[in-house]
DNA sequence: CGTGCATGTTACTTGCGGTAACACGAGTCT
DNA sequence: AGACTCGTGTTACCGCAAGTAACATGCACG
């Protein structure tokens, strides 16, 4: 039958396809983004052509990885951001999870976050394309629940997505840095950012004899 | 004599090097951070080798370009910060500069924000290296100013670092995504990033009927 | 059986980062 | 003057990774 032949050959592709990707997901996470497609395809026990057919170029093999990871992380935000408890409880919940995120696998996170140069097509003033779609995708999401369930008046949709986007950035950076130096415990770091978010940098008085902030 | 002799030279050779940067920063504002060292090395006349006599490796050179616009860019953003105004006023200003900066000059942003794979030597689990140096300068600017100037009573230190790095990531994944989609003013997303630091995200209510935020 | 068709291979091209070896010109030491 | 050094410049090469072409094999279907 064509469809029955159809569908067994796509299932053992698929199959193909989801083994390739955990080969390359062991390789990645040895040895981070600059792996070679030579490495993952050793790794897989086959050789590179196979790795072209199935993903197109090395883009495509790292947006079909990072999609997995992403898709993940995205669920347990999604997790953390619904779950019934105070705003100020949810917000924190929902950096937490993302900060033990990274911190338990740094190697991913960074693979994620510099995707280390895919096009290259784009002369002209095409920024966006080159940030990690991941920050974007969770700007978005965040900005589609602000604008949800937040009441903010008139140009809500805008003010939603530039707070989305704003706060998954902040998430990040400051993620980012705190990675890197440790300078304090996870739960100081979200506890200082919901701060942050809860207007304590406006409230803040000025240091007595300073220029003033 | 030794040291005009040697002052002679070295001159010579600091000028040599501001041409090649020059003519290195022509290119990658034309072909954005994948520019190769020889089109780099055309663009100045010259050829490879001398590239890397100068500046020893890519990563050389591109830091000490990277460094140039850096300095610049974090300049404008001292003078807004510290121009006499109100604490929201100046906030708002130095948002602006940094916005208008990334605005004027996107491959430049783009050069600096994406440095395109540098090392390749931490095997281990080092993530900070990779970031891009100048959202951690400007992080650890912005702590300094805001150690310096506000009262934040016990832990002031760490908690103006936390800041610093979340309000700069803030700034520029919202930078980032406004400068890909434009979906409004410069104006606008000022003031909407700076209603977000001060607190209007905690101080809005649930939309009716809605689950709650 | 032959005909597709997916899967796999070897061997190649292209392009880039980086380097070795050599060549020229100008000032310096004896 | 002639040898020495040193900065500047070149050509020609290595190594490596992305990506491709061409060929080989196993398996279902008529």
């Amino acid at each position: 039958m064509d469809t029955t032949q159809r569908t067994d050959q796509q299932r053992s592709a698929d199959r193909r396809r989801r083994e390739l990707l955990e080969a390359a997901d062991r390789v990645v996470l040895r040895d981070g983004p600059q792996a070679s497609m030579n490495a993952i395809a050793a790794e897989a026990g086959i050789t590179k052509p196979i790795l072209y057919r199935h993903f197109g170029d090395k883009g495509g093999l790292y947006a079909a990885l990072a999609k997995r990871h992403t898709d993940a992380l995205l669920d347990s935000l999604r997790a953390a951001l619904d779950a019934p408890a105070e705003r100020r409880e949810r917000v924190e919940a929902t950096l937490d999870t993302y900060l033990a995120a990274i911190e338990a696998r740094p190697q991913v996170y960074r693979f994620l976050m510099h995707p280390a140069e895919g096009s290259q097509s784009d002369q002209g003033f095409d920024v966006g394309k080159h940030s990690a779609p991941l920050l974007r995708r969770m700007g978005e999401e965040l900005a589609q629940v602000i604008e949800e369930r937040l009441d903010l008046g008139p140009g809500s949709q805008q003010l939603a997505r530039v707070w989305g986007h704003g706060i998954v950035g902040m998430m990040h950076a400051a993620g980012d840095w705190w990675l890197g130096e440790r300078p304090c415990s996870r739960a100081d770091l979200v506890r200082s950012l919901a701060d942050l978010l809860w207007g304590r940098l406006a409230a803040a008085g000025d240091k007595v004899g300073g220029p003033g902030f």
